[in-house]
DNA sequence: TAATGGATGTTCT
DNA sequence: GAACATCCATTAT
């Protein structure tokens, strides 16, 4: 499948968030390969969204959302989890998409082993346990900081390509979880019906 | 099934 | 010193 350009990421944020729904994101870590289908995103804006991390300006944490669209936003929170971001709209704007959620494709024994996902009974409801969520996505596709400032269209570690067509539709919307500014925003956007998604 | 609280460290006030 | 785009085990209902 075809991989999207610059272009793609260079719009407007929540076109990006809903366009990626559906799109396949490979990683490619300590040579193991995963990938999933995105079913889960949040968007954050640089103007008019309090809950946005550049929404105070550049800060040495911040600094890679500046980047052209295309660009992977990765960081820490809480102590012990990454949450994993694509960088949207031109370059120096600070917008990005929060990847929350995907439904696995590839390497699903490796994203077992680092989710440490081991007995069967566990594996029977793995929709609810594998990649439902910011954190545990970036667990199972083996994301950390390292990759933060990678360029996702050149990048050997992290990429994307078109993978599933979905209609607007088949996609849903609500409020973000987690924040507690901006709460009115509904920028949360998931597939329909789909299990993979961390709440319906 | 819902609610609570602990783990843990970086960033910003 | 508080907040934090989370997750999971434990406890209460």
């Amino acid at each position: 499948m075809q991989s999207p350009h610059r272009k793609f990421f260079e719009q407007h944020t929540i076109t990006v968030a809903q366009r990626l729904l559906g799109c396949k994101l490979t990683t490619n870590i300590g040579g193991k390969s995963t990938s999933g289908m995105i079913v889960e995103v949040e968007a954050y804006r640089d103007q008019g969204d309090e809950a946005c991390h550049t929404a105070k300006g550049k800060t040495k944490r911040n600094e890679v959302m500046f980047n052209a669209g295309g660009f992977v936003y990765v960081y820490f929170i809480y102590g012990m989890y990454h949450c994993a971001n694509i960088v949207t709209e031109p370059l120096g704007r600070g917008c990005a998409v929060l990847l929350r959620a995907i439904e696995p494709i590839d390497g699903i024994e490796t994203m077992l082993k680092r989710r440490k996902i081991f007995s069967d009974a566990k594996t029977k409801s793995l929709h609810t346990k594998l990649a439902n969520g910011p954190s545990k996505l970036c667990l199972a596709l083996g994301i950390n900081n390292n990759l933060s400032g990678h360029d996702i269209l050149t990048s050997q570690q992290i990429s994307l390509s078109h993978f599933q067509k979905i209609s607007k539709s088949q996609i849903l919307s609500g409020p973000r979880i987690g924040i507690s500014k901006a709460t009115d925003l509904n920028w949360r956007f998931w597939i329909k019906n789909n299990k993979w998604v961390s709440k319906q």
